[in-house]
This record gives C-alpha cells, sequence and structure tokens, in this order.
DNA sequence: TTGTAAGCGTTATCAT
DNA sequence: ATGATAACGCTTACAA
C-alpha cells in the first residue's frame, strides 16, 4: 500500500531529461523547447504527476495560503465575507484557513500565532473587539500582509474595508422621521468599531432632524439583548432602532409581549438584513449591507498586496441600503 | 525592513551547540543534557525563535492541516460541525482549510483537489450530493485519511459520522399519531443520504402506525421548495412533516397564505432546530440533531486515525431529540 | 535551449 | 550526550 509519491525527479527520468527542464517548463512552458516540452506534458499525465507544494514553499517563501480570521465561525454574516473573499482568491491559487474566535481576544491572539505558524501569505481579519492590546502590540512588531474588514483596529496601520455605517443609520432616522416618528430609543451593540460608527449615525441623524426626545440603551449583538432593554423600558417611543437585525428582533419580541402592534404603535427597524429577516413577523425593515462584496473586495485589495502592488487607498466604504418592509410604518 | 527569518542555524550559534542539539532538544528535552538544554532554552526565548513548519513539514511529511469539505460555508449548521470539530483538533495542534463546495459536485472535486495538493494531513467531508462519480473514483484510488460526516457516499469505506435521521423522523411520527393526526404529507429534500434516512423513518413511521392516509412529496431543502410544494397541496392533511426546518418554514407560510391556523388545522413540524427555529410564528416543532457533537466526533474518530490507531467501528451514529412547541397539537 | 548544483530549514541516521 | 551530514522536493543562478 506503499504509494511511492512522485516528483520531479521522476518525472524528468522518464522524460529523459533533468529536473530544471521540467521545472522549467512547468513554470514557463515557452521556455522549453516544443518537442521537449511536449514529451515532458505527455509524462506529467501519465505519472499523474503533482508538484509538492511544501517543496515549492520551501524554496520559494510563499505557501498560497490565507489565514481569515472572524469572531465565530457560525454566523453566517461572517461567512458570506468569508465567501466574498474566497470566491476572489480561490481563482487566484489561495486556500484559506479559517480560524474562529469565540469572541474572545485571548483564543483571537493565540489563533493568530497559529495561523503565522503556518506561513500564511497573508491575512483577513475581523477583529472581536477592539481591545486587544497584545495583538495590536504584535501586529504593529511583525508588519503583516492583512487587511481588516467589517471592523478595525484605528491605531494599526492597515487597509480597511467596511460599510458606511454611519451613513445607514443616519438614512435610517432621516426615513423614520418622515414617515412621522417624533421619538426614539437606540440599541446600541457591544464596543466594536462599527457599533460605535452605527451609534454616532443615530447621533447625527437626530441632531440633523432636530429631534431632542431619544435615548440610548447599551446592550449586546444579540436577540436576548434587544429583548431585554426593551422589556425594562418605561416611555415606548414612536421608533426603536435595534443595532443589528437580532436586537430588533427582541425588540419586537418585547414589544408583542406588552400588548404593542408593529407598526401601527411602534416602527422598529434593524441593521444587516439577514437571511430570516424578510421572513420574519412582520418582515423587518432594515440597513442592507452589502457583506458578500464586502468580502471580495477585501480579497481583491488583500491580493494586490500580495501581489507586491501598491493600493490606491486605505480605507474602502460600500454603501448600505435601506430595505423598507413590514416593520415600519 | 528587511526581516531576515530566525532558524535553527541562527540558535545552535548563538547557544554554541550543533543545530542536531537543537532539534533534539525541542522534540525531546530531555535527550539533551540539563546545562545545554537550558542554554538552548534561553536562547530560543531571546531571538522569539519559531519552527518554519514548511521546513518541518518537507521532511516529516506532515502539515498538521486537515481540509474541510462542505456543500455550503454560507449555511451555520454546516458551520455548527466545522466548530465541534476545530474545537477538539486545534488543541492537538491541528488547523483547518475550509472549502465550501457551493453545492456543486464540479467545484467539490476541484476543491478536494486543491486541499490535497496542500497535502493535508486527513479529511473531513460533508458532501453535497451524492452522485459524485468522479470523486468516488478518486477517492477509491487515493485511500485519503478522511471521515465523512452528516453526508457520505455509501460505496466509500471511510468512516461516517452521522444521526439517527430515520429513528428520528419515525419517533416524530409516532409522536403525531399520538396526538390525534390521521393524515400526512412528507415534503422530501434532494437526494442524499440524509435525506433518504429521514424519508425511511418517514415510511417505517406510517407503516408501523397502519397509517394509509399519506403523501411523499419531492423537493429540496429550502425555504422556497417548501412553500411551493404546500402552496399546491390539494387536500390539506393532519400533518406536515418538513424534510429539514426551512422546508417546514416554507409550509407554514403557505398554509397560513391558504387561511389555515397552525396548529390547529394542520400541525407543521421539522428536521434540525436552527438556531431561529424556537422565535418562528409558531415556534416550530421539530428534531433536534446534535451537530455541534457530531463535529467534535468526527474530529475524534480522524485524530485516531492520524495518530496510527484502529478505529472501533466504522458507523457512529448519535441520537436525536424530538423538540414540541407551537407548531404541532 | 538545456543541465549542474546550491540552497530553502528542518529531521534523522550514523559516528564519535 | 553531541555533532556531521544526508535527505525531503523543489526553484534558480550559473555554466555549458
Amino acid at each position: 500500500m506503499k504509494n511511492k509519491r512522485i516528483t520531479i525527479k521522476d518525472v524528468a527520468k522518464h522524460a529523459g531529461v533533468s529536473i530544471s527542464t521540467v521545472s522549467r517548463f512547468m513554470s514557463n512552458p515557452d521556455s522549453v523547447s516544443e518537442k521537449l516540452g511536449e514529451k515532458i506534458q505527455k509524462t506529467i499525465e501519465k505519472l499523474n504527476y503533482h508538484p509538492n507544494r511544501i517543496a515549492r514553499s520551501l524554496r520559494t517563501g510563499t505557501t498560497k495560503l490565507i489565514g481569515f480570521l472572524i469572531p465565530d465561525i457560525t454566523n453566517p454574516a461572517f461567512l458570506l465575507i468569508v465567501k466574498g473573499a474566497e470566491d476572489y482568491l480561490k481563482k487566484r491559487g489561495y486556500s484559506f484557513i479559517l480560524g474562529g474566535a469565540n469572541h474572545s481576544v485571548k483564543e483571537e491572539t493565540k489563533l493568530f500565532k497559529t495561523l503565522i505558524s503556518q506561513n500564511v501569505d497573508g491575512f483577513i481579519f475581523i477583529p472581536s473587539g477592539n481591545q486587544n492590546d497584545e495583538l495590536a502590540e504584535f501586529l504593529k512588531l511583525h508588519n503583516l500582509k492583512m487587511v481588516f474588514v467589517d471592523r478595525r483596529y484605528e491605531e494599526i496601520n492597515a487597509p480597511y474595508i467596511g460599510v458606511d455605517n454611519t451613513g445607514g443609520v443616519e438614512k435610517m432616522v432621516d426615513y423614520l422621521v418622515r414617515t412621522g416618528c417624533k421619538s426614539f430609543v437606540y440599541l446600541c451593540g457591544e464596543k466594536t468599531s462599527s457599533a460605535r460608527e452605527r451609534l454616532e449615525g443615530f447621533l447625527k441623524g437626530v441632531s440633523k432632524n432636530r429631534i431632542k426626545d431619544y435615548q440610548i440603551l447599551q446592550g449586546e449583538f444579540t436577540f436576548e439583548s434587544g429583548y431585554n432593554l426593551v422589556k425594562k423600558l418605561e416611555n415606548i417611543p414612536d421608533a426603536i432602532l435595534g443595532g443589528n437585525d437580532l436586537m430588533a428582533f427582541g425588540a419586537i419580541e418585547a414589544l408583542k409581549e406588552k400588548g404593542l402592534s408593529i407598526p401601527e404603535d411602534v416602527s422598529v427597524t434593524g441593521f444587516d438584513d439577514m437571511f430570516f429577516s424578510k421572513y420574519y413577523k412582520p418582515a423587518l425593515t432594515t440597513v442592507r449591507q452589502p457583506i458578500y462584496e464586502m468580502g471580495k473586495m477585501a480579497g481583491r485589495v488583500l491580493f494586490t498586496i500580495l501581489s507586491g502592488k501598491k493600493i490606491r487607498k486605505m480605507n474602502y466604504i460600500l454603501d448600505t441600503e435601506i430595505i423598507i418592509r413590514d416593520s415600519s410604518k
């Protein structure tokens, strides 16, 4: 059963040429005479030869491996980003080592080092939070080929691909004001750059529209958090904006339990436009992010870096879109 | 900026020993005298030396990389399996290269070869369908270290970790009969081993309970498919069993549009117990699979194989659990 | 155009 | 207990 591996040597011997000719043929077929080229090609096929990536990597210093670090491997939104990047980069010969940090800054640091020890050529990184001092220090030291997607460390000098969180929420406030809402509650997610940007959008929105009657509730990006926050809310406003769709769903459930109807009594909106949001009762009005495109762009930017070219800018901010459904007037 | 990589040579030179001593110290500290061991350890720390995995791989023939091939990178259920396996194997020094086949048999074959060319030590595989003859042929030829999870090719001789699909649906039929249902419709998913096993469970269930009034509708594992199938259903039965939760949701929507109430007019059940199923209106009665545990078991079995030990059995079938919520009487 | 040989950073075999 | 050295499979000067 000992299936001896076929190497470039075997091909060379069978084709009656030297191994360098075979190697040269593979990287640039034109650099070999037509006659030998054909013979080599035939031999490669006959022996079913596949070059050993490891040996090649050792020699060239490149592995064609990309490390992709995300907060939670189980969240479809993150994986849609991964998919975008993968679709772009796999065409170019790269594979992905994926790591999920379970939202833990400690695991994140560890995973990062593991990926590095696997000699990945580059990194795509969605941070779990923005408090990872150890990792930030490490990044400053190492100067890796890396891009941030969706979230970032502001103090690290690496390209960032994200969406216009601020503008998205601001647009939503505008829309709600137009439909007649006068009092607002904003459900803010935990400390990440996007949570902060969304909050900023809310603030801009209320200020621009001269809304004085608003409240900001601090929570987490989960169903339960949205539910709990709204459950203990005393004065129900005209509109509740969830920091993401999950929080909005939680808010909706809490409101239902209070006997309120949506959108008659209160408009509820989200941010993300998850797969389920259109099927929810009521179907959720929300801010859609071009998640897949974000990933694709991240792949593109990283590829540019890996190719040794200069990138045009450090921040790639994609636009959002307001999706109006039944949870708002 | 040319950060020259620190190699075993540097450590040897600084510590005043030969490289073989350093190497030996790393793989087995006791094989080196205490005095030298300490000196080497100090030097390693001082220089912040990390062995080059690529070089090691070339020499030892092992990469500590696992290939994980799934039908759809965007489906949280598959990723929960991945997570289970990852949690088990990352403790043991393995990283994952993840590939999503987009439910395409063609992409699947290609990805498989890509992963092999990355010299992964082992494979965990959730097939996209069971029609991939080319891949099956390839697998027979290559005799890789691999396990199937969730779905399998019956003709390939590799361990399989799955759930008792048959028993799960059978239990559900029993339960529905007990609540008084007399006529049934089963919404069957596309051709995979688990779809077949679930259908078998339905058939066993109706036969055991002497139910004559039943119908099987062939579709796909999607919301839309469940919706369409039920939409054009003429005689509404007492119970509709979805091949998975998504199909059940689709069925529920179609029934609502027909003006029927659930569960008063008809009971609807699913299979999976997705994250959302408990929040759906009505909350879905379904068969829960221990998905995470499945992944963990897959990691365990693969690890056993990679360690060169014999495994006890070829099939690891985990139990399911009936979750009763509001979509059934 | 083709071949020879050095070298990538390890581990493992064999002396010492 | 320690050290030389070959070998893993490939790429790439350099020589022919």
